[in-house]
DNA sequence: TTGAAGTATCTCGAGTTCAAGATAAAATCA
DNA sequence: TGATTTTATCTTGAACTCGAGATACTTCAA
């Protein structure tokens, strides 16, 4: 019997697909399929698990993102798309499309910058501050829930070595 | 001097959103916020560079994912919408519709399943096949270019790890 | 055998995303 | 100054996704 942690555990949705490869392409090696399969479905579980908190406050992860980097840049709230834009992975047509349903759903607002005519700052409106400041206290509250599945040892060496995988692309 | 790993990497983008909310919220412990931010960028990146294989035979990852299920199982290549859902994470509206996209690309094709007239099956076409194949190969050496940024004992703890995580979902 | 419950797939409408390009203003430079 | 380039944002159209519910067939139980 083998005693190693990785072997004694149990086979997973990914090892099933793994052993079908194998069996049907023997000339592939498939072991990085593996890694990826896994990080794939298990951001897609997270990923829905941190939706759940934010539609509690009729939000989204994608309108979160904007509101939060609104609302950690300070005082006075406000920054322009292409600042927004900055912070997060999305193109400028998904931007605006964003800051269009947040202005609609009256929690930001498009002020003209007086320094550039070409530019706007988005403003977060009292109602978007109150909003984003209790949907990241349940979110983070939420994270910890959820960081809690894994032990300490765990947490680091699962950040640590994102960090330097993700030093990779960016 | 700090000699540790960690701690001598240099701040990246999640570093720097950690320490806006640090200032601005010091009443929430956001170290949770790291873990799942890299995770996050780490995984569009990932799944970035993999559909851009895809690309490269008119494929999408969701269009693929269906094919390979296909070629995965085993000759005939046949599996009914039921069987592929299994398989995947989405819902049952989404799989019609890449089946849909699939057979309007003329790579499958839905037979009907004589055991139970409530079921199709969905059937690989030769040039399914043939796209599969060529596919599938670039994809794995694709994987093995991206895990080869992670050295050996990374990718087995990343793999390790995620393993535990995903199955607190599964 | 027939009505109820269960199963398999599809339809529909709304929301999100991207890529490509349009628009408008600002900066640069000849 | 006037033309060109660059910058900032928005528009458009196509693709993908989901949730809810419709449809059609099968199974079960009396």
């Amino acid at each position: 019997m083998n005693s190693t942690y990785q072997k004694t555990m149990d086979e997973d949705h990914v090892d099933r697909i793994l052993a079908q490869w194998r069996r049907e392409r023997p000339d592939l090696d498939v072991e990085p399929m593996g890694l990826f399969g896994r990080l794939a479905r298990l951001s897609t579980y997270l990923g829905r698990e941190v939706e759940k908190t934010f539609s509690e406050f009729g939000l989204s992860s994608a309108s979160f993102d904007v509101l939060a980097a609104l609302r950690r840049s300070g005082k006075p709230y406000r920054l322009s798309p292409g600042d927004l834009l900055a912070t997060t992975m999305i193109t400028s047509g998904t931007m605006t499309n964003r800051i269009d349903q947040l202005e609609k759903a009256g929690l930001v607002e498009r002020l003209t910058n007086p320094e550039d005519r070409r530019s706007v700052l988005i403003a977060l409106k009292p109602e978007g501050l109150a909003l984003v400041e209790r949907a990241v206290t349940a979110h983070v509250a939420n994270q910890h829930r959820l960081t809690a599945l894994l032990e300490p040892e765990e947490r680091a060496a699962l950040d640590r070595i994102a960090k330097k995988y993700l030093a990779a692309f960016e």
